[in-house]
DNA sequence: ATTATCATGTAAAAGGTTACATGATTTG
DNA sequence: CAAATCATGTAACCTTTTACATGATAAT
């Protein structure tokens, strides 16, 4: 699924893998996320497949940058997979979750702590998506207008989703502190 | 993390594959899920490390049925699992976000269609969500009133993802078709 | 002084999916 | 008569993570 994220966004602009990797944090990763080692080998065989091309840039004193952009058999995979409608919802994996079903003989104190960490976690990435909400709102050239669109209903379900999970650990926690 | 959820069963009665695969269907499968040959080839690899032992179960006319047992050493890695905190939240991978996230050309009816088939397939699931509260809140024995508790408490999270996430399509569909 | 940023990559391992192979019994 | 259920497993492949390797510059 990499291969589609990182044509999605060479189809807006040429780009390094060390900036694909930035552009995906500050934008996708609430729904998709890699890690660099990741990108860079998907990056290589997208263009071995002639969906990208790539340059250098030589640089001084750094290593010098490969700049990949999509190729037009690059624009029609990516078409082509965007067309094609998903049948199925995404089968969801969670770890704390997991956890918690098998945890009825672990130490309420153990439990707690957890759940309490968990908050804490969710309650800096609720942070953040403050200020993705500056970035997705603010008013863009009409040529993005559409795209701004679906990125500012990708970000809600985001906030939608995390004030969920706050809602249920704060339940949760209270929940396992007066019945378990 | 499978080898988890297999020993955490495990744990309540030995098992064979089959049975394994059905009672993750019927409990985890919301927030954990696996095919049966990724079940067959993780208890084999579990049984090398000792953490599980097996047992043949003859059958006329019905491949025999390999029992799995959790062992002490089994007992124990589940445990140390357990109580070993997660430090992180889980990094999300939703397919359908990605699409949209990346749908600015692709015509509105098209992003329309997809949008509607997702909203009827987590209709679909928030039905079945229904019969499982009928399971988790189900009077038990007292033994096994912790592991109610959290059962009940895993499916109230899912429970409360499918409705936002239904909301959320009803709010975006509403959006692109008025919007885009 | 240490940490973060910039910048690329490889290798090995782990985790997970898809396809293949077999075949009787039960339900619709 | 077709499909679902019961029952096991292997092989190939794809995806993702972790660890390794290098090294300068800028910020704290």
């Amino acid at each position: 699924m990499l291969r589609y994220a990182l044509l999605g966004i060479l189809n807006y602009s040429p780009m390094n893998g060390y900036e694909l990797k930035q552009f995906m944090d500050n934008s996708t990763s609430h729904f998709w996320h890699a890690k660099l080692s990741q990108i860079y080998t998907t990056l290589k065989t997208l263009e071995e497949e002639g969906l990208l091309v790539s340059t250098i840039e030589a640089q001084q004193e750094r290593p010098d940058k490969r700049i990949y952009t999509i190729t037009d058999a690059g624009r029609g995979a990516l078409r082509a997979w965007l067309e094609q409608p998903l049948t199925e919802i995404e089968p969801a994996k969670d770890t704390l979750m997991l956890k918690l079903f098998f945890s009825a003989q672990v130490s309420k104190e153990t439990i707690l702590t957890q759940l309490r960490l968990q908050r804490a976690l969710y309650a800096q990435v609720a942070e953040q998506f403050g200020a993705l909400a500056e970035i997705t709102q603010m008013p863009r050239s009409p040529e993005l207008a559409k795209d701004a669109l679906l990125w500012e209903a990708t970000r809600s379900l985001g906030e939608r989703l995390i004030v969920v999970y706050l809602g249920w650990l704060d339940d949760t926690i209270k929940l396992v502190d007066t019945q378990f």
